[in-house]
DNA sequence: AGAGTCGCTGTACACATTGCCCAGTGATTG
DNA sequence: CAATCACTGGGCAATGTGTACAGCGACTCT
C-alpha cells in the first residue's frame, strides 16, 4: 500500500513505454534489476497493478459512439438487471450509484442509429423503470491514472 | 480495421494472460509465431490496441471512492474548464456530452469526506455553473472489452 | 490461363532478456 | 549489538525476440 517515489517513477515509465522490459526499466531508473523486479512483484500482489491487459479502442473496432446511460431500477430487481446488462457486449462498464439514478453504465455503438438498438436492448428489461442517455461528443481527458499516481507517490 | 476471428482470439488471450509472449501465444493459438507477430503489429498500427499500459487500481493507491460528476458549463467556457479539470489529478476521465449536463467526469477520492474536497476543487472554477454528483457504490461490471471484441470478431 | 500479390508456415541464427541464485553493504529496528 | 530488510552487482542456464528466408495455397487482375 506504500506508494513509494520509486514505485511512482516505475509506474509512470511503464505507462509511457509499456513494452519495456525489467532490465531496460532498471537502466532508466538507475537501480538494480532485482529492485525493479521486486517492486513490480510487490505492486502486483498489492493490487496496485491489476494487470497489463491490452488497451483496446472500441472506435477502432467499429464502435465509435460512446454514451452514458443513467438507469432507474425497480426495487429488488438489482441482481436481475446486473445480470442482464452483463450479457450485453456493448455495455462496457456498470456502476451502481447514489443520486438521481440507481445505475450508470457506459455504452458503445456502431453509430448514432445503432445506439438506438443498443439502448433498446439495454432498457428492454423488466426491472428497468427509466433511462436517460447522454451521448459523448468529445473526450478531452481520456482515462488516465498517472497524475494520481504522482500525487500518491509525492507525499 | 478488419477484426478477424484470429485477432479476436489473440486479443482475448492477451487480455486473460497479459504477460504472455509472442511465442507462447502462437503455441496457444496454433499458428506460426510470425503470424502472431504480424497480427499484433497490425492491431497496433490499426489503433485497435492502443498499448499495454499497466492497469492501475485507484483503490489500492488509497483512493477507494469513485464518483461521477455531471457539470453544467457557462457558454464559451468549455476550453477553460477542460484545462482546469485536466489539472486535477483526481479527475480520471472527462467527457463532453449531450443531454442535461455538458460534461461528465469520473472522480476518485480517499474517502467520502475527501470527496468533498475534490468536488470543491473541481467546481471551484468560474466556468462551472452547476454540478451534480453520483457516488459509486458497487461496480458490478468493471471496464471490459472482451465481449465486444468477440462480437466484432464473430461476423 | 498466367503473373503477381498476399498471408501463413516452418525454419534458422545471433542477440538480449528473463528467472533465479548468492554474497556484500548500508540503514533501520528491537 | 545483533538482526532484519532492501538494494546492489555479479553470474548462470534457459528462453524469447527480432529478423530473415523460401515454400505454398488462395486470390485478383489482365
Amino acid at each position: 500500500m506504500a506508494i513509494d517515489h520509486l514505485d511512482g517513477a516505475l509506474l509512470e515509465l511503464l505507462a509511457r513505454e509499456p513494452r519495456i522490459g525489467v532490465l531496460e526499466a532498471s537502466r532508466r531508473l538507475g537501480v538494480a534489476r532485482g529492485t525493479v523486479q521486486a517492486r513490480l512483484d510487490r505492486l502486483q500482489s498489492n493490487g496496485v497493478i491489476r494487470g497489463f491487459g491490452p488497451d483496446v479502442d472500441p472506435a477502432a473496432l467499429g464502435y465509435p459512439v460512446t454514451a452514458f446511460a443513467t438507469l432507474e431500477i425497480k426495487q429488488g430487481q438489482g441482481n436481475d438487471v446486473r445480470a442482464h446488462l452483463a450479457g450485453v457486449p456493448e455495455v462496457l462498464e456498470l456502476h451502481t450509484t447514489t443520486g438521481h439514478g440507481d445505475m450508470l453504465c457506459r455504452l458503445v455503438a456502431r453509430s448514432n442509429a445503432d445506439l438506438q438498438r443498443v439502448i433498446d436492448r439495454v432498457v428492454g428489461f423488466d426491472g428497468i423503470v427509466r433511462a436517460s442517455t447522454a451521448i459523448v461528443m468529445e473526450n478531452p481527458v481520456p482515462l488516465r491514472l498517472i497524475p494520481l499516481v504522482k500525487q500518491a507517490a509525492g507525499d
